[in-house]
DNA sequence: GTCTATACGGAGATAGAC
DNA sequence: GTCTATCTCCGTATAGAC
């Protein structure tokens, strides 16, 4: 990129200078979108401007605009790096991972297990449930900057989830387990940002009694 | 109200000046609230202008201003009139009404019932679900001009269902399946919202055959 | 009862200085 | 790489004409 300004001047100290700028560039683009996600988590994409990321990360409008294209790119990038890269369940469910030290090849696969791993990591990250929850719901609105991105993640989800090869009791309905689960996930996630009292994992607990019940799912939890 | 204007001045053609005027009057911030109801289903509170509404009834800015003092009331009296209002849901919950034609106080009262009832009612009414579902998120904050109600609708809806002799299987947990259930709805409404392909009831149905399994609710249902 | 006019602040985005 | 200055538009809200 760039490199027609002669090679002179490329000596060492110019190099540790171009390459402490691009350690610094991609800091403050993390450090850009870990405020974005925080404040379009607490009051959702139309809620939040440009100046109050800015001034999360001490920075003026005009210079985060100078690593983002524009207010839309910015939602684009918050979904994109932040939510799903590091989301173990996601990873697992890709099959590039491996759930409670079993991959999706070997060994039993207990989906009351997936559901009680996804509430221990997101028990930790109630930044990135809010940001979840409050964008699931903003972006209804086809016009809204991550509207396909919900709309896409759907199938996603179920594609993935109903590749692997899961042991349920006989008779059960994958399909309607898993939106049963999910949905009463999306539920509880509020109720729990709403006032967190009971840990999310206690929570889900009382669902997964109801939604995968004793004694049927006895050996498969 | 306001009689010491001399009676002499209160002919029938007055009168009927005002009753006429107080009609509108109640006409049009019914509109108002219809309108809003739409729009901030739509693009959440803070998505949407006191422009936006007042283009949707035809006025201008300052027109709808003569109606509600301020953006925060006009967000107070849509959740109060509009919502819970005209909820047959509610107002059985309450005990002012009855469901499937049996009241509180007589006839076996059937959890699933009062779930299948709800979804009726609500797929009749997108625009409200979609109001209901955004602003739940978006009200997580404390700032935010609705996050009183929606505290305070927990703790209520509970104490009017709890009152109810609801006739279940053995060891049910009442509370357990409350928050499963509602959990549950509020996730269903969502997925709904984003993809009205398939009816709400039945969508509904397949978490009531997950949370009311068979055999054990059949004769519960 | 509804409008126009207006005050005032804040939004997103760009140009150009440093 | 970040700032100031600025553009343009939109936001809520009020005053006062009709």
């Amino acid at each position: 990129m760039d490199n027609d300004h002669g090679s002179a001047l490329r000596d060492s100290s110019q190099r540790k200078h171009f390459g402490m700028r691009k350690q610094t560039h991609d800091q403050r683009l993390k450090q850009i979108l870990q405020a974005a996600t925080e404040l379009i988590g607490k009051y959702g994409f139309y809620g939040t401007s440009l100046h109050q990321i800015a001034d999360a990360v001490g920075m003026t409008n005009a210079g985060v605009l100078h690593y983002v294209k524009n207010k839309n790119e910015l939602m684009t990038m918050v979904l994109e790096s932040t939510y799903d890269a590091d989301n173990p369940v996601w990873r697992f469910l890709r099959g590039s991972s491996t759930i409670d030290g079993k991959d999706a090849e070997s060994a039993p696969m207990h989906i009351p297990v997936l559901y009680r791993r996804t509430t221990e990591i997101n028990e930790s990250r109630p930044d990135m449930v809010r940001l979840f929850s409050v964008l699931s719901a903003e972006a209804l609105q086809p016009t809204h900057p991550a509207h396909d991105y919900f709309l896409r993640r759907e199938d996603v989800l179920w594609r993935q989830f109903s590749r692997i090869d899961w042991k349920v009791p006989p008779g059960t309905d994958l399909e309607n387990v898993f939106a049963t689960a999910n949905s009463a996930m999306d539920g509880i996630q509020l109720r729990w940002l709403r006032d967190d009292s009971i840990p999310l994992t206690k929570l889900w607990s009382r669902c997964e009694g109801i939604i995968f019940p004793s004694p049927l799912w006895d050996d498969y939890r």
